[in-house]
DNA sequence: TCTTAGTGGAAAGAAGTGGAAGAAAGTGGT
DNA sequence: ACCACTTTCTTCCACTTCTTTCCACTAAGA
């Protein structure tokens, strides 16, 4: 489980320093193979290989949609397999790189079975424009929070 | 199994640089030979010839029909078997290059048994016009993403 | 001070590109 | 009908550019 926000650096060449904690546990459960994608556009996405494939699977169960064709259609467009290199480092998609402004000082948020990479100022924003609600927090309809 | 988006390019002659990471599979799990065609003249889809041997047979078993029959009729016209030369590049046919717009910059996408190529500029705009929102991510019902 | 995390960059190798030379196909004239 | 010429197509060679890998240094924390 990823957890929690660790800056990091996106270098000139575009590669993304993954941070140390996120290294161990990917080094621990996965393989150093991740698919990196996006679903808009706006902030790179990094999946262990083996979550991804168990997100192929299930998709491919499902029944067609125009849902699923636009999922397909949007992950495949920023999606690459790329390989951590042995200094733990993660060479971003030029597309992604350019589209989500991922360069400099970047966040990278753990979201249990992946990692998301934003940069800084635009995540705040988004935060500021679409604020976590009562009636969302109620809709999870979890216990003790 | 073809995945992600590797961006090539299309010289003047109208040859397609196959991306390495695509070549790789293509010489590992295939031959030289491709089927080129297109469902609906915008993009180029291209099938290594085992796997569009596989959609002919299972054609041939399925009853005749309307949807068939146009099924036909327009890989047909655009089709054509086309062998990649030793430097990993495939020459598109001429009626596909150009109502598909196949010059300079494209963006070649993997779709696990076959590859697509669409004119990036074309296929940004696509995607611009109808984004995977919140509800179609919903929708899917799959767990973690 | 020692160990671990992070950074930069050089060298080797791979990928991509253009174009020249040879082959094939098409055309016209005797 | 055959030959010769022209033009187009195809294949392959050679160069350039980019990418990847790995080494070594710096910085920070224990």
């Amino acid at each position: 489980m990823f957890r929690g926000n660790h800056p990091t650096r996106v270098d000139e060449k575009g590669r993304l320093k993954v941070p140390a904690e996120f290294k161990r546990r990917v080094d621990e459960l996965y393989g150093p193979q991740f698919f990196i994608t996006s679903k808009d556009g706006k902030r790179a996405e990094l999946y262990p290989m083996k979550e991804w494939e168990r997100i192929e699977d299930a998709l491919a169960k499902a029944p067609s949609s125009g849902a699923k064709k636009k999922f397909l259609d949007v992950t495949n467009y920023y999606g690459q397999v790329v390989e951590m290199d042995a200094q733990g480092r993660l060479l971003l998609p030029q597309l992604l790189r350019e589209d989500a402004t991922l360069a400099g000082d970047v966040a990278v948020l753990g979201m249990q079975t992946y990692l998301v990479v934003a940069n800084d100022a635009q995540h705040r924003a988004q935060l500021a424009e679409s604020p976590l609600t009562d009636a969302d927090i109620d809709a999870l309809g979890v216990v003790g929070i």
